[in-house]
DNA sequence: GTCTATATATTGATAGAC
DNA sequence: GTCTATCAATATATAGAC
């Protein structure tokens, strides 16, 4: 028994960074539960067994991702508030992060999705979000400095995304940098 | 002739407005054509007719959506630079803004649909948003500044509007304007 | 220019075998 | 728990009538 669980919790946890990646990488709502799947190397029956719907598996990836993300930004020791906000920031804005939002933040990639989600949906990425933010604001010091922060990164992500031009996505990231460090 | 071509545009024009309209709220990607079609009284071989295919009709509403959403900032007279950011800011970071995704910019709604479109929509994002920044940045005085306030709305707007309660969603936007025009 | 009808593919979800 | 097979619905796109 405890051995099957283990396995099952394992490979759900294969089946969301999987289905994670696909789903930041072509859109949540574009992409289908067979290529989710097919992306951890199941048919879509094992994301039913899992998850119960298209709708439950995206809450759990917006839980997995953003507690995947949060783990990241702690894992930077926190020699002083200025250097730990230029590394992270550095990373996040950054042509890595805009070519590859499979392995990047869930907000910029699909917080569109989200919204167009329903209800209960949404609550769990308010919960997300918010502890998010509470851990920013204990490093910045002040509640309104962590949404600020957050709002500036990710608009400024989403908008290097839609652009062609290699120039003008790094002006935007260059300029927002400044705008959360210097 | 001249009628007819008229006919033509006007007819045109309200495609890309309802279908604009109808992206905004449900997706670009999420929505058929025959739904974007409908929303303007017409079926989608009007749409193949007007615009060859769906992505020929995204990058009409990019345009569309762009320009309206230009002619609206410039609307304002600019009494002094900071009146005119305040309330441009009071419009865009408001609770109507949150709920009527279908009037309201581009950019928060769909730019996540084009940041994973083939490089020409791109491009015709990048044109239009190029030409955003230069009249902001002609107002605010600096070319960074203009970057900086635009990721800030659009990133604030994106996180307001996938969250659930009120209270979260006004603090984002509280703070979001602080931080552009306080 | 817009319609209806249609072609082919894929959508989210379920049933039953193993 | 995961597979294959399958459901009705919808996807993008085209063809031909008017």
């Amino acid at each position: 028994m405890r051995y099957q669980d283990g396995y099952k919790d394992q490979k759900r946890r294969e089946l969301l960074k999987a289905a994670g990646a696909a789903a930041k990488k072509k859109g949540f709502a574009a992409t289908g539960v067979d290529a989710l799947a097919e992306a951890a190397g199941v048919t879509s029956g094992a994301v039913y067994a899992h998850f119960g719907s298209k709708a439950g598996l995206l809450d759990a990836v917006i839980v997995n991702e953003m507690e995947r993300s949060r783990a990241r930004w702690s894992r930077n020791p926190e020699r002083s508030v200025e250097t730990w906000a230029a590394e992270e920031v550095a990373r996040y804005l950054s042509r890595a992060h805009i070519d590859h939002p499979e392995s990047g933040c869930l907000m910029p990639a699909l917080a569109a999705d989200v919204a167009r989600a329903a209800a209960p949906t949404r609550q769990v990425f308010e919960d997300q979000l918010k502890q998010a933010q509470r851990e920013i604001a204990e490093r910045l010091g002040e509640k309104d400095k962590a949404w600020q922060f957050l709002s500036q990164i990710v608009g400024a992500m989403v908008l290097a995304r839609a652009v062609v031009s290699d120039d003008v996505q790094d002006e935007i990231l260059a300029a927002s940098r400044d705008a959360v460090t210097g």
